[in-house]
DNA sequence: TGATTTTCTTGATCGTGGTCAATTGTTAAT
DNA sequence: ATTAACAATTGACCACGATCAAGAAAATCA
């Protein structure tokens, strides 16, 4: 499967685009590449646009003093960008760090306006964003359950991110210390 | 100032819209009134819209079992909306129930999408959505820092709050025991 | 107004999960 | 291959905040 296939797959999921739109789109995309630890984007700078991720994963965080704090993770085939950034054009104060090598293409904001203004059904595009938002779940997860049972929930939502991503940073978005991680796993062996 | 007026401040806050294009906008609106404890949204409903609270307030919050999580308050002068929902219109979990009698304005999504059809300015109103995220900041705050800490954040950023809802609701947004909250308060004076 | 329900406060208890420290395991660099 | 740096595990400790319970205060309703 090409890397075009891949993103116009991914933007039929949300709408049924004619071939012509899909081109227009893909036809605007900037295809780069992050070397491991390279970052897409750090904080006090402003996102431009929305990076579909081909290859390779990416870690959202932010840092205060020397400790992060991670928010979210991204692997391939989704899209990605630090929303609030994004849609207020002011500065983030997150970082989104390559975890891995990584090869990914973005659509930028003022590109993604064009295609609205000349194709109105890019509107639809809002929908790529939902999966960026931090969700309520995830919220009432950290404020009502407890450590075994936000493991068990991360188990069954992304259990790939746990032979992938280091445990700490699993803790750091799971809301717990890396040892409460280690121990809940050693209970369940 | 006029209910009109208040929605057309906010609006312009967003973008240097037309006087044709706020009126295209405050033509297309639903006025509703809501009595105390009455629903604007329940769990399996979806959004259809974005509001605009004219005046009173409303709770965001969802149910498991019989306990409830508040997740967001909203008052006067704010949009307010399910976003998982509005955006990928599937049913919600989550309940928006007035907390006051409350006055509002509603512009469904279709005509949402009308106006951007008709003029790619209201793209913009992306930006009204911003504040409907469950912000990275408040994550944080939840993950990172304990009672003491949440509740004088709250305090400089909705000190308001404190004074119109109860404080078993406060405290459920701030991700503690009610009881607790009432000690983090005693141990002010 | 008084009666009933709900919210808030305060005390006492207890368990969870954070912190600190030491050891082992892993990864990365030269 | 060796060293160094970092990650994960395990143990010991203890403080924080949840829970339970009872009483006071406040809000709601007839």
């Amino acid at each position: 499967m090409t890397d075009l296939s891949k993103i116009k797959d991914s933007l039929l999921k949300t709408h049924p685009f004619a071939e012509e739109q899909l081109d227009q789109f893909t036809g605007r995309l900037i295809f780069q590449r992050f070397n491991k630890r390279e970052f897409l984007l750090k904080s006090g700078q402003i996102s431009k646009g929305i990076t579909f991720i081909l290859s390779g994963s990416l870690r959202l965080y932010n840092k205060t003093g020397d400790k992060e704090l991670t928010l979210n993770f991204f692997t391939e085939n989704t899209w990605l960008a630090d929303l609030e950034s994004l849609l207020t054009q002011q500065s983030s104060t997150n970082y989104i760090e390559a975890f891995e090598d990584t090869s990914a293409a973005t659509i930028m904001l003022k590109d993604l306006h064009w295609l609205m203004d000349n194709y109105p059904d890019f509107r639809m595009l809002n929908k790529l964003l939902t999966g960026l938002h931090i969700s309520t779940m995830h919220l009432a997860s950290i404020k009502t359950k407890n450590p075994d049972e936000r493991y068990h929930e991360l188990l069954t939502t992304h259990p790939d991110w746990l032979n992938r991503f280091p445990q700490n940073q699993i803790a750091s978005y799971l809301g717990m210390a890396p040892e409460t991680l280690s121990r809940v796993r050693a209970r369940l062996s």
